[in-house]
Formats: C-alpha cells, structure tokens, sequence
DNA sequence: CTCCTAAGGTCTCAAACTGAGACTATTGGT
DNA sequence: ACCAATAGTCTCAGTTTGAGACCTTAGGAG
C-alpha cells in the first residue's frame, strides 16, 4: 500500500527534526520537545484537554469525567494547562464560589494533533492488544 | 480566520469521541485512551519514537540520543514499545552481543500523529514560553 | 595466564511524584 | 445551630523514577 510509502517519507521528517532539535542542544530550557510534550504528554493533560474539548466545564466537572484523577492531579494539571496558556479559568461569584475551565485558541489548535493520536489509538487498539497478549503468553511460555 | 471555525469543528468531534468511551466506560482494559495514550503519552515513549524514526537504532545510541533518560527507563519503554508491538528487538550474535531496535509497520504508522504532535510544539513553543513567563510574573507579584 | 574492554542489561537505594482522603472557607437553606 | 455545596489545600503513605554499581561473555593486550 502506498501507506508505507508515505510513512516512510514521514519517517525521515521526523528523523531530520529530531536532528535539528538535538543540535539546538537538549538543554531543558530550550528544547520544545522537552518543553511541549513532556507537559502535555503527561498522564492526564491530553486527558484533561480532551474533556474540555465539547464545552467549558466546572472543576467537579472534570473530576467526574476524567476517569480516576483524583482532585489534586487535576488542580495541578489545570494550572499548568493555565500557565502555558491552553487554558483559561473563570471564577463565578455564586455561593460557594464555582469555577470553569476553558480552552483558549491555543489550546483549540492543540486539539488537532491530538484527535489525530486519539483516532490512531482508537483505530489500532485491537492490534496492540493482541500483540499484548501474545507478548505475555510467549514470555510465561520461556519461563517454566 | 477559518482555523477557529475548524478547530471548532475538531472540538465536537472530540467531544463526541471522549463521550464514546465515556459510554464503553472506563473500565482500564478497555479502554483504548487509557491503554494506548497513556503508554504513548508517558515521559518517553513519544521521544523513543521518534529516535527510532529514520533508522533502526542500538541501545547504546539510543541512550546517548535521547536526552537524560536512564538505562532502567529506556530498557523499560523498549520493552512496553515492544510488548505492544510498535518496535522490534534484534540480536547480533557478536561479543558482546549488540541489540538493535526498530520500528514495526504499527510504530511506523504511529508517527504520523505524533509528527502532527511535534510540529504543533514546534510551531507553539515561543507562544507557550511566553504564557508561561507572564503567568510566573503575575503569581510573583500578588505574593507579597 | 590475567586483565581490560565492549554492549546491553539488571539491581539497589534514595529521591521525587502521585493518590486517598481528611480538612478548610463561605453562605444559603431547614 | 447545623448541614450542604464548590473548589480547593494538606498530609501521609505508596508508587515510580533516577543514579550508578554490578553482571556476563569473549577477544585482544601484556
């Protein structure tokens, strides 16, 4: 298939790219791979971002959607989403007090490359499910 | 300009896939977003990745391209990649013997998303440090 | 002989990070 | 006087990670 094809030609931009940021030098400060995706990269914010993707949403919101983050995980994970400005925070003056979440256009653009990671993951999670289970089965298998 | 209306666009269709898995629920092993961004989406495995995107690659070059990750974690994300079948592991039998890593049609396949992923921290990198500069400075001053 | 080196790991211990859940503040309702 | 609701924060225990010592195997140097 011409997949293949292509994928390989995408192979070799990644590669060239991976050589322009390591002559850039890694330092932490400086790298945005380090920079960009260590953060959204991280356990919960592609999680999080998703969640907000729909409609803003309260804070109890998100806790209830985003499965197993406890609340201090998301306080963190929001004020990071915050400080890199993906996300913005608006404080109703009700009682108590409640709060929404936003994404601002940065974090909008940002949805693109991950509904394009969410829709590989989804289409071949079969596959590597299966590669899963025939991994652990050959690895019991050596071991007796 | 059309990229707002776009991203919108995008949003939705996020939106309506997390509400997707919502439905299947979240139960770990069934989930594809739990299962596969989480292991994709770690602190390594996007940069492994794209190490192994031109050529195969050795341990040893790995370890030293990839920046300040350990033996421990880059034995360990190899191992997942090729659990879930994305990389492949080859021995030459030379002494001592020389292992080397590449990538499977799946891995391959991966990189197209993850390259969307990579241009967009590129593209957003400066706007990001910004962000952050003028997030820091304001929580410096209502300090004191 | 004996020692040194290479490659690709594994193992141990300390340090860093994360999760569970108790606790806080504010105010309207009963 | 007391309870409920929201959005957190705080503490402590448990988990994960990083740094670096150690292991194996065979060829080459001395």
């Amino acid at each position: 298939m011409a997949d293949v094809a292509e994928a390989i030609l995408r192979s070799s931009a990644i590669a060239a790219q991976f050589g322009i940021w390591e002559e850039r030098d890694f330092d932490a400060g400086r790298c945005p791979m380090r920079n960009v995706l260590d953060r959204i990269g991280d356990k919960w914010t592609m999680l999080v971002l998703m969640a907000l993707a729909g409609e803003p949403r309260r804070f109890g919101v998100l806790l209830r959607m985003v499965p197993d983050i406890s609340k201090r995980m998301l306080t963190q994970t929001l004020r990071l989403l915050e400080r890199d400005g993906l996300v913005t925070r608006h404080v109703f003056a009700t009682t108590p007090p409640s709060v929404e979440y936003r994404l601002s256009p940065l974090g909008l653009s940002a949805l693109e490359p991950l509904h394009a990671l969410a829709q590989w993951a989804d289409a071949n999670f079969a596959t590597i499910r299966a590669s899963r289970a025939r991994y652990d089965d050959g690895l019991a298998r050596t071991d007796p």
